[in-house]
Formats: C-alpha cells, sequence, structure tokens
DNA sequence: TTACATTATCTGTATGTACATATATTTGTA
DNA sequence: TACAAATATATGTACATACAGATAATGTAA
C-alpha cells in the first residue's frame, strides 16, 4: 500500500517530506514485525540485537561501549539493557582485568540456544519481504545509504 | 556513511536481512533527528504528529480513533497522548453529541503558534536531506511502499 | 424492548527509554 | 607524585509506551 493510504494523507510539501515520512513508517513497521516475532521469547528488538552483537562475538568479550557502537539503536543506557539479559541468564558480565572501569560481556549457551530458537521461528518474518527483488533491495540500500549524507 | 561501518559490521546474510538493519537504522536516525528539533518545545514525536494531523483539519474536530488512523506510529493509546496536548492547552476536546463514545478533538490557536515556531526552526532539519535529488527521493518513496508489499 | 455483541475511548500496570548526574578508574601533565 | 581531566559504566528520576482489560454507548436481532 502507498504510503499516501497508509497515513490517509493524500498531499505531501514535496518529495523530501514524503520521504522522511515514508521512512519512519516504513522503519516503525518493521520495529513492529520484529517485535512481535520476540515477543513469544520474552526479549525486547533491542535486547535481541545486543544478543545477535554478542553472538557475533564468539568465543570473545566485548565491551558495553563496543556493543553500543554496534547497536541499531545507540541509545545511553545499554548498562540496564544488559542486567536484564544478565537476568535471564543468557549473558554474562565481567569486570576487565586491564581496565577495571570496564565491564566485559559474552553471550553464554542459554543466549546462543534462544536466538537460535527466534531465528527458526523468524521464517515468516523473511516473508514479508519476498516484494523486492535482489537488485531492488541493493538498490534501496544505496539509497538509504546515500540518505543519511 | 555505509550502514556497514554505521553499525560496524561487515558482513550481511544477504540484501534482503541488510536492507531490513539499513532501513532499521535510517527510521531511528530521522526519528533522533527530530526529537531533538523537538526538545526545545517540549514535544515528543508523536504528540508532534498528532498536532499536525489535527492542523490538517483545518477547523474541524476529528476524532481520537481517525487520528490514530493518521499517525505514522499508531499506538494504542492516543487517549493519553491528547491527555498531554489538552493539558498544555494546545488541543481542545468535547464529547461527540450523535456519539457519546466518540470523542472529539480541535486544535486550537496556541497548537497552531506552536507548529509554526517548530516549523520555522525547522531550517536545519531540511538540510540533512540535500544529499538526495528530487528524483532518487522518487525512488526511494517507491522502494519503501514496495518494500511494505 | 431486552439481551448480546460491537465500538470508542479510557485506565491500570508493568516495562522501556531518555537524560542528567554519580561513581570509579585511568590518563595526562606539571 | 599529586591532581585535574577524561573515560567507562551505572543509577535516579521522570516520562513514554505496550498491552490487557474496564467502562460506557451504540447497534442488532429475536
Amino acid at each position: 500500500m502507498e504510503i499516501e493510504q497508509e497515513i490517509k494523507q493524500n498531499k505531501f510539501k514535496d518529495e523530501i517530506h514524503k520521504l522522511m515520512i515514508n521512512q519512519l513508517f516504513t522503519g516503525k513497521w518493521i520495529t513492529n514485525l520484529i517485535a512481535k516475532q520476540l515477543k513469544p521469547f520474552g526479549l525486547t528488538n533491542q535486547q535481541y540485537n545486543v544478543l545477535r552483537i554478542l553472538r557475533g562475538q564468539g568465543n570473545n568479550y566485548i565491551s558495553v561501549n563496543a556493543i553500543s557502537d554496534r547497536m541499531i539503536d545507540k541509545m545511553s543506557n545499554v548498562s540496564r539493557l544488559i542486567d536484564k539479559l544478565v537476568d535471564k541468564n543468557l549473558v554474562q558480565r565481567k569486570v576487565n582485568k586491564d581496565d577495571r572501569r570496564q565491564a566485559d560481556i559474552i553471550i553464554n549457551q542459554k543466549g546462543l540456544d534462544l536466538i537460535r530458537a527466534i531465528e527458526e521461528a523468524e521464517g515468516d518474518l523473511k516473508s514479508n519481504f519476498k516484494s523486492l527483488s535482489e537488485e531492488e533491495a541493493k538498490q534501496l540500500n544505496s539509497l538509504l545509504d546515500k540518505l543519511r549524507g
């Protein structure tokens, strides 16, 4: 459906303005799709993002700051977000020996299993994006990069 | 900057997966830009969205439901959001005569003045999007619409 | 016209998020 | 070495958000 129908607005000031709205709407649309997928597993989008970042580190610890750098949504309090994951026993935290200010985080087996389970259930999330060809996806990616300057 | 650098991830499973991340990141990027613009005026993005919807109605009242239909982020409790706007004396609420369940909302002068002030300060928000040509913006718009199916 | 489903909005509650500030540690420099 | 600045993370607080369910009014079918 075109953005005009999605929000029942039939005119925009200009193409850039329309793009801003369209971009916000589409971002929220995907966010909600993901949130629905995660709901049964008791994770928020951000927690999931952190878990996947941690998995990407394999067997290495990674600092809170470095996690923040890699997050889609670079929010200020990753600390508390990680608290939640620790509470659920999905990750572990330890103090860095060389720099005692630094907290190092690593994913544990339960965390890995959870991601795996989510990904297996994820099948129909992907199906929401079948409408674009590989070529169009590529084009969209490069336009988005360009949009941000 | 390319999305790979933005989140320090140098490989994606496929182009669609990358697109999902890119889209989320870009959406959040714009959201934050807007939030910063609104901060000095004490409005959240959603409150601003509602105010603009109301302005679009001119001198006509509009129901809470109809507002929700027009919102970028169709959240569940527009009621409380409107409470805030009423508290700030930016909009007014009255019960619909024909259907007493329905609450009708209208923007008032203070609300209109506030939007105007925000738009005047908005100059440099637009400048963030100068990197795309009109043609590219059009193309991006249509790809986003297509992405959502 | 009565009972039941539907609709429009509102509220309770739990949780997430933003922002400013605090704490602890390390680094740079006189 | 001593001390200020910088850094990494954590916390207090106020507010936003999501979701379930409550409330009230309306529509509908017998």
